[in-house]
DNA sequence: TTTAAGATGCCC
DNA sequence: GGCATCTTAAAC
């Protein structure tokens, strides 16, 4: 049912996969039960001129290497105490990613409650960076790991509605980079994330 | 070796 | 609005 996509897919212009990517499913095969979330909200990071990038004047580190290879692999990184998800963009050496920044819960939402907790809400489960790879059990032990591969990778979705843009949510002082339009989300969804600056 | 900062989220 | 809490990078 749920089958890696190809890597065709990701061989595509930085912002036209992040476009793209909406309405595809991310997935991940643990021992407890297939996870299983539709991408609704995504961001994307092109370094080295995108100040607001990582890999901003191709800075290649420890952290930002994978975004220096081909895409589709997964450039996790910690964030205070969560762990963000993106998808590597762009060719070889060309440092881009898209940020996961949503999603829509499809399957697993029992073993998702049981990652964020009882109390919350549905729609508050996943609808943030930092939500969605606490739901999906997605842990620091996949950066560089290639998603077209199990236990965790992304499955041909069924469509999406209307897109829309926006600035990227959080990278104050970058400059010009505050206004890009670079933040991308499926209209009127309710699991899109809340703006903040 | 030490320190600062961060593409966040939760609680007060 | 404060603060948790971890990784990395850059300062010293």
């Amino acid at each position: 049912m749920y089958e890696p996509i190809d890597q065709s897919f990701f061989e595509k212009d930085t912002l036209e996969l992040a476009q793209q990517l909406l309405g595809h499913y991310i997935v991940h095969e643990q021992q407890t039960g297939l996870l299983v979330g539709r991408i609704v909200e995504t961001e994307a990071y092109q370094g080295p001129e995108d100040r607001a990038a990582h890999s901003f004047r191709n800075r290649r580190t420890k952290r930002t290497e994978i975004m220096f290879q081909k895409p589709g692999y997964a450039y996790t990184y910690q964030m205070h105490t969560h762990t963000l998800l993106n998808v590597v963009a762009g060719s070889i050496e060309t440092p881009h990613a898209v940020l996961i920044r949503a999603i829509e819960p499809v399957l697993g939402m029992e073993q998702m409650r049981l990652n964020r907790g009882a109390h919350v809400k549905e729609v508050n489960l996943t609808n943030g960076p930092g939500k969605l790879t606490k739901a999906l059990g997605i842990t620091m032990q996949y950066y560089g790991h290639h998603l077209l591969d199990r236990p965790l990778f992304i499955s041909q979705g069924e469509g999406r509605k209307e897109i829309a843009v926006s600035p990227r949510v959080g990278i104050g002082n970058t400059g010009d980079a505050v206004h890009y339009p670079w933040r991308f989300y499926e209209k009127d969804n309710p699991f899109v994330s809340k703006y903040r600056l």
